[in-house]
DNA sequence: CCTTAAATGTTAGAGACTAACATTTTCGTT
DNA sequence: AACGAAAATGTTAGTCTCTAACATTTAAGG
């Protein structure tokens, strides 16, 4: 990590990352599949399927969905710590790395699904409602690292998970 | 195309495909900046932008969004023909491609919240709108190529936009 | 001290992609 | 038709990620 911060992804190859590591090249395979690994480390987090389990079962999907992502942020410590902020950084600056965010979303979308199927929402119904959730959050977590504006990350993902509400957040309309 | 079908995207190299063409290497390169880029070939629609931006300015973000997709996608034919089922089904079985669709997103997730900031909506809000629409949609898009049900997928985009609106879908909730 | 398993290394190679340079094709102009 | 410029294509050599096969070292336990 200290060398993608440094010298950026794409200039730092993986031998540069072994001999830092003062292992040989093969060794760094052997414990990370690709060199985009390294940035998502992150192991996949079943609590939050656990946490839109929960919710309300008499709410829509996309809520039960929404509250269970917001239970799930509010967990997180404000402010993160450096490292997590340099990774997020680090993606959310690269196009191919911030598209691999979606391989990690996958899995969580799939948690989330098997969650509300398991009570009986339709299968389409739960795809929905995860892509739609996870899709806003993904895009305010990576406007949160391109345009830093002093916001603590948890406020940012709090806000963004409050504007899918039903009621729309702040538009304009007059009520 | 062909090829990747064939015996899958993985297992067809670019030498393949360049014998193929009846062209070297070298100037499959040249055409195609990746391997990845001949699956995506898809010239992004501004017209979406247009759609969102046409959507009635009382409406919340959300819903702008919403509607105008829903207008895009009201303009596919149904059935739709072989050669993009093909590619969309190509896209969905395998991680990486299905990653890169967000490569694409992003681009039309971008116009659309320069649409929407152009007509007052703020920075945050675009973005966790567009990002939240696209997600669901996008999700919808996998699960329509990689579980058949007879389904067209311009009926599927409808469905999974109507999940999305305020409402919130066919919840249990008794209202 | 010896045996066995785990970790690491070495080497060779496939495959995507790039850079530099040579060659051919195309096309408007004479 | 002949020419010259520009565009398209080819060749070659190389870098980098990642894999497979096999050798070597290290660690652990009896």
């Amino acid at each position: 990590m200290a060398l993608f911060v440094q010298q950026g992804f794409d200039e730092t190859t993986v031998a540069q990352i072994a001999d830092a590591a003062g292992v040989s090249q093969m060794t760094f395979f052997r414990y990370f599949p690709t060199k985009d690994a390294v940035v998502f480390d992150d192991p996949y987090d079943p609590v939050i399927a656990d946490l839109v389990a929960a919710q309300d079962a008499g709410l829509p999907a996309l809520e039960r969905v929404r509250l269970g992502l917001l239970a799930a942020w509010s967990s997180v410590p404000d402010p993160i710590d450096d490292a997590l902020r340099d990774r997020i950084r680090l993606i959310a600056g690269h196009t191919r790395l911030a598209a691999g965010i979606w391989e990690n979303n996958r899995r969580t979308e799939d948690l989330i699904v098997e969650a509300l199927t398991g009570t009986g929402v339709g299968r389409i119904e739960a795809r929905v409602a995860a892509g739609a959730c996870l899709g806003g959050l993904t895009a305010a977590l990576l406007d949160w690292a391109s345009a830093p504006d002093g916001q603590e990350l948890r406020e940012r993902m709090n806000t963004a998970l409050d504007l899918m509400r039903e009621s729309g957040g702040t538009g304009r309309r007059t009520r």
